[in-house]
DNA sequence: GCAAATACGTTAGGAAAACTCACCAATGCA
DNA sequence: TGCATTGGTGAGTTTTCCTAACGTATTTGC
């Protein structure tokens, strides 16, 4: 009896007999033996120094003691079982709603939508792509998915999914195609080097990546969106800088080319919880995410 | 979560944790390691699908579900630890009232009652020695003892303390003890049978016991209480019928004689206690009182 | 800045609690 | 009277829980 509270799974199996008037009724319903249940209320009775069943018949009734408890554990249990419902319940009925870069939606989301819904039913996953600047802290989202570097906000709960590999591609359509898959560097210095507005320093990267200067690098054609810059490059305006994860299918089935491969970045990919939502939806989201994220790398 | 009821020892470490806002601090408040707080609450949260706490800085924080669910448990927990309180408190407050015989308790009960107060000084006892007929039923008593035969009535719980033994006994003043005391059946058949008027058939159940016909019996002095019929008896009045138990510290002092010996009844000395108003008490006094007795019986 | 201290998570393994199975006694029903 | 039902109990096993030890992240002290 630390604290004043008696042991608490024996008064589990007490609030059921007392309710039941039964302890063969009660293990019914606890799903245990008889024996157990009779147990653990001889070890309340002893915790408590007090009888709270006595013998009737061939059944038992309650001491004065006994109904007194049972009214309070009765409560008391009441209390705990309508909390955990309620927040258990909450957390079914709201959807969850995950922001995301558009491009990533498009090209690597959608086509395991499907498959994630079969996997993760309960989910009720519902995807917001946004236009702009993604806000993980915005009213109404549970999750983000974001890439971005070490270190991540204090009031964020970071699952690390996959680390960003970045690499030019280039459209088999392309007038250098021939040339340029040869994988020469120089042949590259003289393409159209497209790029998204948001991410000017991605060639950069790649070049000090591949022992290049920077100043080496011409930038071309700039994209407000990733989304538009790899669909230029699926068009074969020239040659892009993009994630790994957003051109593996289309390399894939040779509709981009990346002779040059691709190069690890600072960034990671990860999904962005604010902690005081957390629940283990994130978490198993994060996980399948993951795992899915493995398979569309070593394809 | 079977029944809609989370893992409850898990809960006791959370509502420490959540009111302490700290794991080693519900750690040292329920006396076991941070490991084990730990792992309770990842239990908790498992089994309720969400978050409970988040990590904040080196410490942790609750999230707005452990928020709902400190508050549920606390005052879950607080319920039961009341009642609990309450009823430990009004038994520990409420003397032991244990009503007995007024001739035992004169003659067995009152030379070991600094041993028993020794020995179980928490029970607060308070003896009742009644003039009348014992009623086990009587408001403010909470245990009886009693001489009696089985079968005892439902509604009192029992505990046999000891079998009656019943036998002739006699003051070694009686003036004609030293015939008595040759245990010659015909020399006690002249004597006065001092008996009591309650239970005038005890001379015949000890005379059908030796196979002797109740008529050869006559019986004498009649008293109306136990007690004076003892009193009588050691004065020399005549030859008493009385239990072993009341008389044996007399018969081994020699204030009393005893060659015929005892012979046992139907009748057991017993601790009758109100099945509404049991407690561990009464088995502990009940205990105490059967090893003492079976002392008193051995010497 | 770097070492020490604090708080928490995690693992393996050993102690403690709970359960099951089996049997017994008591009761009530056919 | 036989038999099913209900509850108590001992032995053995499974499950749970705890501890001890180490690892990580953060804060504090110098």
């Amino acid at each position: 009896m630390q604290h004043g509270l008696p042991p608490l799974n024996a008064l589990r199996a007490f609030e059921a007999a007392a309710r039941l008037e039964s302890i063969t009724g009660a293990a019914a319903e606890l799903h245990v033996t008889h024996g157990a249940v009779s147990r653990q209320i001889k070890q309340l009775e002893d915790a408590l120094g007090l009888a709270l069943f006595s013998k009737d018949g061939r059944g038992v009734k309650l001491t004065n003691a006994g109904m007194r408890l049972r009214d309070a554990s009765g409560e008391a249990f009441t209390r705990l079982r309508d909390v955990c419902a309620e927040l258990t319940q909450a957390r079914r009925d709201a959807p969850f709603v995950l922001a995301c870069p558009g491009s990533l939606l498009a090209r690597w989301f959608i086509p395991r939508l499907d498959r994630l819904q079969r996997e993760l039913p309960d989910l009720h996953l519902q995807l917001s792509a946004s236009e702009g600047e993604l806000n993980p802290r915005r009213e109404g989202v549970t999750a983000t998915l974001c890439f971005a570097a070490p270190p991540w906000p204090a009031d964020m709960q970071v699952y690390p999914l996959h680390s960003e590999w970045i690499g030019p591609v280039f459209s088999p359509r392309c007038a250098q195609a021939a040339r340029l898959q040869t994988a020469d560097l120089s042949a590259l210095l003289a393409q159209p080097l497209l790029h998204t507005t948001s991410r000017r320093q991605a060639w950069g990267d790649w070049a000090a990546a591949q022992g290049l200067k920077a100043e080496q690098l011409q930038l071309g054609q700039g994209f407000e969106h990733l989304y538009y810059l790899l669909e230029a490059a699926a068009a074969g305006l020239g040659v892009a800088i993009a994630p790994q994860l957003l051109v593996a299918e289309d390399v894939r089935a040779g509709r981009l080319l990346a002779p040059w491969g691709f190069v690890q970045t600072q960034a990671q990919l990860a999904l962005w919880v604010p902690k005081s939502n957390a629940d283990n939806r994130a978490q198993r989201l994060a996980q399948w995410l993951k795992s899915e994220l493995s398979e569309t790398a070593a394809s």
